[in-house]
RNA sequence: GGGUUCGUGGUCUAGUUUGGUAGGAUCUGCGCCUGGGGCGCGCAAGAUCGGGGGUUCGAAUCCCUCCGAACCCA
């Protein structure tokens, strides 16, 4: 941390007593399925596989998220739209590719009351199918494009055995924004604009380090072009897919038949992109990002609850200590922050481990010293430093330490991500390194359809995937040098491509 | 996809091998006590032992089946 970033020269370090037995860093799986349920974010008791319920602390954190993107989207002149979540069975198979690729993982509902319907519904694995119908009405004239627009809901997918609340279930709520232009370089355009918007959220926000792929030609989504994808990294070294965008060309304009007429009167086939970002499981890579062996650690913006205030009374003087908590409060509040005073009757020490584990950022501490001095003594939750300082500062003090504090986590997390990135050259080394939390930048053939024996043997002997090409490195051009080989079939290489396990 | 382990008050767990009174801890509520990093005491409340079926005089325990969960490997 540089100088201008400490929080107080007096600042002290409170030691760190850990409170799980469970070490995140060796066994990540065990952390993040306790954590969901000390922290009451999701409850797993429901008893429908791959279906669980989000509690309030996760909620209003994942409505923030949602906010921010939501905000983001409405600046570059996105709309929002709600359609049905059930999508007639007709409607869903029109584009081949695409119902080839979602008709495994469909939820069908095939009956309504004790009648069969007619024609089966399928309860909506992406809207795709559902919205391009009404596209097709709504696009006419070169006047009505581009059209931009998003919804926020959930989507269902039948998922293989291992769900994971957040990570992977068959049930899970994201924005899903569907957009039509008039050319292909509007489209392209348009996949440049989702990357930026997913780097302005997912990386300024919520603190979480990501890096945009082009998915090779046999890992795309059914029915694009292309797919762009942003991975971030796991704490056991494996990717988790977050945003992905897609060139869909006029694949789905052609079947949906959404034309338009030019200046000219002549017909044009429209392009289309479209792009979904899973808030629920961002939320869950952001908590498995930045937690550590206390609990949560939430950057500041997004936080359920971003300060707590603990009253440290003593017994004649609990009105005194109440009474400035309250004056604290209503001035935090004022602000615009989320805050708590817990008044329960715990003890101090159990209430700072207690919120500590719920990841609030920053905590206050007031007790007799504080109200007498005019002070308020402050506990940050990333870096554990504890200072003090006058109540005339408060609102600059927090404001600063908050920016501070998400900017600390994202740092930390960028550094973790940067440090994970490796290479190797033979495949032996390359399962060692995937194998040690890994991942690894290698010189490859060819992201065609070529590619895809090479990343099946991969696949197959390492149990890892090939994620594709970097994006900076599609605009920078750059390239394996002359005489660098794809190590799995020899051939000269035409791109790096990173490889490591996934979720 | 394969494997392992598992389901008992809200939560965690003993009891299952060898069928016979469901025991404890914690949480919760009330009363006291206490308070600058996980106090303590007392009282109370809380379970058709995951669901269904079977064997038996008798099932948390044995058998069948369904549902659900965790972890490991692909």
């Amino acid at each position: 941390m540089s100088k201008n970033e400490s929080m107080n020269e007096n600042a002290s370090t409170v030691s760190e007593i850990e409170t799980f037995n469970i070490d995140k860093e060796k066994n990540f799986s065990e952390w993040f399925t306790e954590i969901v349920k000390r922290a009451e974010l999701a409850d797993m008791r429901y008893n429908v596989k791959g279906f669980v319920v989000y509690r309030a602390f996760a909620t209003i954190a994942m409505k923030k998220m949602f906010d921010y993107y939501e905000r983001e989207l409405d600046k570059f002149g996105h709309e929002p739209v709600i359609f049905p979540m059930v999508i007639p069975e007709s409607n869903f198979q029109v584009e081949k590719d695409h119902v080839e690729g979602f008709t495994p993982e469909v939820f069908w509902i095939e009956r309504a009351g004790e009648e069969v319907l007619e024609e089966r519904l399928a309860l909506r694995p992406t809207s795709e199918t559902a919205m391009y119908p009404l596209y097709s009405l709504w696009v006419r004239s070169w006047r009505d494009l581009p059209l931009k627009l998003y919804q926020s809901g959930s989507v269902f997918r039948y998922e293989g055995k291992s769900t994971r609340p957040f990570l992977r279930g068959r049930e899970f709520i994201w924005i899903e924004s569907h957009n039509v232009f008039k050319t292909m370089e509007e489209a392209i355009a348009q996949t440049r604009e989702d990357m930026q918007i997913a780097y302005n959220v997912m990386t300024k926000i919520f603190g979480i380090p990501i890096i945009y792929f082009q998915r090779p030609e046999w890992d795309k989504f059914a029915g694009a072009v292309h797919t762009y994808a942003a991975d971030t990294l796991m704490p056991d070294g494996k990717f988790l897919q977050l945003p992905s965008t897609h060139l869909l060309g006029s694949n789905f304009a052609e079947a949906f038949n959404i034309t338009y007429t030019d200046q000219n009167g002549d017909e044009k086939i429209a392009y289309q992109t479209c792009y979904g970002p899973a808030i629920s499981r961002i939320f869950g890579g952001m908590i498995a990002v930045h937690g550590d062996n206390n609990g949560l650690i939430f950057p500041f913006d997004v936080a359920p609850k971003q300060i707590i205030i603990i009253p440290i009374p003593k017994k004649k003087d609990i009105k005194h200590i109440e009474e400035y908590c309250i004056e604290i409060e209503k001035i935090l509040v004022n602000e615009g922050y989320r805050v708590k005073i817990d008044l329960s009757d715990d003890r101090p020490g159990d209430k700072y481990y207690f919120w500590e584990m719920k990841g609030v950022p920053l905590r206050l501490e007031i007790g007799n010293k504080e109200v007498r001095e005019k002070k308020i003594t402050l506990f940050r939750r990333d870096s554990r430093e504890k200072i003090t300082f006058p109540f005339d500062d408060l609102v600059n003090t927090i404001a600063e330490l908050g920016a501070n504090l998400t900017k600390n986590l994202r740092n930390k997390a960028q550094k973790r991500f940067n440090e994970s990135i490796t290479d190797a050259e033979t495949l032996d080394e390359l399962e060692e390194k995937v194998n040690d939390k890994k991942i690894c930048k290698i010189p490859w053939c060819s992201l065609d359809l070529d590619g895809e024996e090479c990343a099946m043997e991969i696949k197959d002997q390492l149990a890892a995937t090939v994620r594709g090409r970097d994006m900076r490195e599609i605009d920078e051009d750059i390239r394996p040098k002359e005489g660098e080989k794809c190590f799995i079939c020899g051939k000269s290489a035409t791109c790096y491509v990173y490889v490591g396990k996934q979720y």
